[in-house]
DNA sequence: GGGCAGTT
DNA sequence: AACTGCCCC
């Protein structure tokens, strides 16, 4: 669950294709990644994909041909893994694992009813990303020869890093917090371009590229604000304030400057004043403004697979089938058919 | 989400 | 070649 500014930085959307990503390097918010598979690989009743001893691997199945996809667009993808969370967090993840245990709940008895729809509609908002499914995500990364990295907190402000700092061209989630953390680059949606169905009904799903400097000239605002902006709606380290939309904290900001004029003014949404502690306000810009640098500086390398260490954790222990097993290392093994380069100088 | 085969 | 539908584990 990222912020909530889509519609407001809509109108700096850049719409790509993979090849324009040609020769790049992404960091990927693996969390973010692997969450989407485990949500959206089921069957029509909301079962996911399992091993032989019921254990579920709907999230490999995902990863692997996903990353698949992006090295023969000959895209160098780089996982970044969350590392521990802000204390702030905590209060936040607490009100998630609840929830799923409410959606775990009307998925069960909707499976009962034989109402699959609903039981897949509850499914996807009971997934939970355990931490067997994260060791063997990397594990199977290892055997790829696909880098990941350990964030020192999370994720996305470590991609954001890596971005400013050069070390990849753009960091990829569905969730826009990067650009609070300011990484000069975000890309969506991440995926071969093509319909797909969405409740009956078929949608175009394109790749989308922001540029924090494009959505900033856009919105006539700085970082800073853009972050108070995040606050307002809310963030994974601040609820934020009940009936506060985009639209309504962008209109704050732009006519008040910041969180702090709000407070002071005494303004109100839905009959209710907009206050919140100034240390704790405090605290959670220098999140988005001060990303901890980690330690040592991550080094990473894209190296030919380990095709007999992926065979037996697919084939055997996951009991993927052999055929596309074989299939899927063949491809990776390949030397990449030479693509030609799609000139985006206009946008970058 | 992605592969793949069957269809137009 | 584009599109649809089923399956993957």
């Amino acid at each position: 669950m990222g912020v909530k500014i889509s519609t407001l930085i809509k109108p700096a959307l850049t719409e790509i294709t993979l090849p324009n990503l040609l020769g790049k390097k992404i960091a990927i918010d693996a969390f973010n990644s692997i969450y989407q598979f485990l949500a959206t690989i089921r069957q029509p009743d909301g079962t996911p994909l399992r091993d032989h001893q019921g254990n579920v691997t709907s999230h490999l199945s995902g990863l692997l041909f996903r990353t698949l996809r992006l090295i023969e667009n000959d895209i160098k993808p780089l996982y970044v893994f969350d590392g521990p969370p802000h204390e702030l967090k905590s209060q936040i993840v607490q009100e998630r694992r609840e929830k799923r245990e409410e959606e775990k709940h009307k998925m069960l008895q909707a499976q009962d009813e034989g109402d699959f729809e609903e039981a897949m509609k509850h499914a996807q908002a009971s997934s939970k990303l355990t931490s067997e499914m994260i060791e063997e995500s990397k594990q199977m990364l290892n055997y790829m020869g696909v880098p990941y990295i350990e964030a020192p907190h999370d994720g996305e402000a470590e991609a954001a890093r890596l971005t400013n700092e050069g070390l990849v061209w753009a960091c990829s989630s569905q969730d826009y917090d990067s650009l609070l953390f300011g990484s000069s680059r975000l890309v969506r949606n991440l995926t071969m371009s093509r319909t797909r169905r969405v409740k009956g009904t078929t949608i175009e799903v394109q790749i989308e590229y922001y540029f924090l400097e494009k959505v900033l000239n856009e919105l006539k605002i700085t970082r800073e604000q853009l972050i108070d902006i995040g606050i307002l709606v809310g963030v994974d380290f601040f609820p934020g304030f009940k009936g506060l939309g985009e639209k309504t904290a962008y209109k704050l900001i732009k006519e008040n400057g910041s969180i702090e004029t709000i407070i002071n003014k005494g303004i109100e949404v839905r009959n209710t004043p907009i206050e919140i502690d100034l240390e704790l306000l405090n605290t959670l810009r220098k999140i988005f403004l001060n990303v901890k640098k980690p330690d040592k500086i991550p080094n990473f390398v894209w190296k030919k697979p380990d095709e007999e260490k992926l065979r037996e954790l697919l084939i055997e222990q996951k009991n993927f089938s052999e055929e596309r097993v074989s299939s899927a290392i063949k491809r990776l093994v390949q030397k990449k058919s030479q693509k030609s380069q799609v000139n985006l100088d206009r946008f970058f």
